[in-house]
DNA sequence: GCTATAATTGCACACGTGTGCAAGACCCAG
DNA sequence: CTGGGTCTTGCACACGTGTGCAATTATAGC
């Protein structure tokens, strides 16, 4: 059983079905006896529009696709979230295509994407291969990559990206604040983009003050709790060991105070730590952790901001902005803290931020 | 520039855009010879079939929406990323609707969803008010509830639940098996009927050990940190105190765990302490926490299979199944153990269970 | 070679909606 | 009362795809 349509109502109505299209868009050439009278009975018989018939004949769907590799990312969820309602707030659907990081799967989501003619297409967190990036490129739609690292710049490409450099220097700059001097890195997998950014700006706000690089207080990680475990040893194994260390990521940060902890090391007192991303874990960890947290609510407004510019008219040659850089804020919490005076020195004067 | 149709290739292979049609969809009606041309020509050209046209003419969109509260409950997160896995691999998209909890927003959303003429709905987590459930069935469409509570059945109503009070008997029952006697249950929301069935669960564990129901081991709370939070003294002031709770849910535990910490009540030694969802948080915890975990993957797996089961032919009135519970499994960790002696006695005897 | 049959293709309509253009209805001025 | 203008409505086509039916072509049988 069909749902009514406009043909349905005009036959009750006894006029057109050019008029009953009409009459439901609000057109001045409609008289208003019979505007009322259609709009009343589209009401009546619980008329709703059917979006493919009218995509089809405007050429607009009025539809984005947002591509993710899971949704089960709290931080790829929030960027979503923030999308789909800003969509929702201009009359846009979003059609969800997760790809489990298997380019199969991100091949096909993107054909899907395609065959429904969506207007737009956002992708989080992705990178963003030379392969998918054509790929994508085809569909010659606009596209905007969310924290997804694009090499090539295309001609529908455009992106939405977070400061990592400005915030691993925020977060160095509060311990070196903090009176530290000695200011460990734990990196996170090597060649990452995301970890190349933030080593940078541990380094330039080091510079800044004056510091010497020291090569031995950068050790290497994981991204996960390990990396941040294997750390610890390391680091105290060193001639003159660090009293801080910031850290590539909240679960990297997560996993030194927790190795720091079992091995008798003070967090903050002996160490003060810091972690990125400000995932929800890192206000319930014991001592909560400092952290550097990106605007995700912004970052997806701006992103589906961007995708309702190009839609509504704008050539895409007339862009003018392509590529945008958000930059987060230091969300200090109770483990980093003042540093201690040299070692076996009255603990007393420990002084805890909170 | 609209995208290339069957028609452009038609014309380009000499053919009617009928012949086209039937040869990508590999009919018998069409000659092997130019079958294969005109597969090669729509590659070549890169055609891709316009999802919308073929909605209009076969009265089916492929296509299913996925209401929620809001993406960013990690709960939620799972059961959609299943969903939509499931649906990937059967040809369907999944279109994404938050609400927000907000009812305005709830309608918008279902109305969307009623234009894209989706072909099933799946609402996750929310509380379908009388209202809002006449919406729906007004969809003239199937619909999966999973795991929100519907008070009527309708037409085209079905649902995927959890058994609350299965899983909150499997909580009790291990800490009985761990020779707890005194038992407490910190209630969540008042008049939330996940937390009427978990009580029933905690008292008919109990009820089948013989051991009676006492009103005072009961606390109210409010589902998140603070009701556990405020749940300790309560239960402390008591003539006979509990060796062990079982929370509503994790956040509860949670709040229940950290306060007998700074109350210098040890957890498990002094305290037992079981929680409710297994949220990302509860191994992450010290101790972590012993939890009712659901299997989210399997409930937006099975009710997504449903959906499919629905829309292929399945009449309304054969539904073979409408309402499904499934069962939850107890995940032993750190914050259960073994009742301690009376008050006072060795504590060198205390074990956990890790 | 003619006919009966099978294989292949095209015509025409349908799905639900929007819109340019022409036709009809109406009003006002002369 | 008529002409011209304005207001209102309907016709017809378009969007891209699928399909019943008729028409055309190829094949086979005698």
């Amino acid at each position: 059983m069909r749902a009514v349509s406009i043909k349905d109502i005009a036959k009750a109505a006894n006029v057109s079905h050019s008029t009953v299209s009409r009459a439901l868009s609000d057109s001045p050439l409609v008289s208003d006896h019979t505007k009322e009278r259609i709009q009343r009975l589209a009401r009546e018989m619980g008329y709703s529009p059917d979006a493919q018939a009218r995509s089809l004949v405007m050429g607009r769907t009025q539809t984005v696709g947002v591509v993710v590799t899971t949704i089960t990312d709290p931080f790829i969820a929030e960027i979503v979230q923030a999308i789909e309602t800003t969509a929702q707030e201009h009359g846009y659907s979003v059609i969800l295509a997760s790809s489990n990081s298997e380019p199969e799967r991100e091949i096909a989501a993107v054909e899907m994407l395609r065959s429904q003619r969506v207007d737009a297409v956002l992708v989080t967190s992705s990178r963003v291969g030379a392969l998918y990036h054509d790929h994508l490129e085809r569909l010659g739609v606009p596209i905007v990559l969310v924290n997804s690292h694009h090499l090539q710049a295309g001609t529908y490409t455009y992106s939405v990206n977070f400061d990592n450099r400005h915030g691993a220097a925020l977060a160095t700059q509060h311990l070196l604040a903090q009176g530290h001097r000695r200011i460990a890195y734990v990196a996170g997998a090597t060649a990452h983009s995301d970890d190349e950014e933030r080593a940078a700006g541990y380094r330039q706000a080091l510079s800044r003050v004056g510091i010497p690089f020291d090569p031995q207080l950068v050790v290497p990680g994981t991204g996960r709790a390990d990396g941040g475990e294997r750390a610890l040893p390391i680091l105290q194994a060193l001639s003159d060991p660090p009293t801080a260390a910031c850290c590539y990521n909240d679960m990297t940060a997560i996993g030194l105070i927790q190795t720091a902890r079992r091995a008798g090391v003070r967090v903050p007192g002996d160490l003060s730590v810091v972690g990125f991303d400000d995932i929800p874990l890192a206000r319930y960890i014991r001592p909560t952790l400092t952290t550097v947290a990106q605007p995700k609510l912004e970052m997806g407004q701006f992103a589906m901001g961007m995708v309702l510019d190009l839609v509504s008219g704008a050539s895409p040659d007339k862009r003018v902005v392509s590529d945008v850089i958000v930059q987060g804020r230091l969300v200090v919490r109770e483990s980093s803290g003042v540093v201690s005076l040299p070692k076996k020195s009255n603990e007393s004067i420990l002084e805890v931020s909170t």
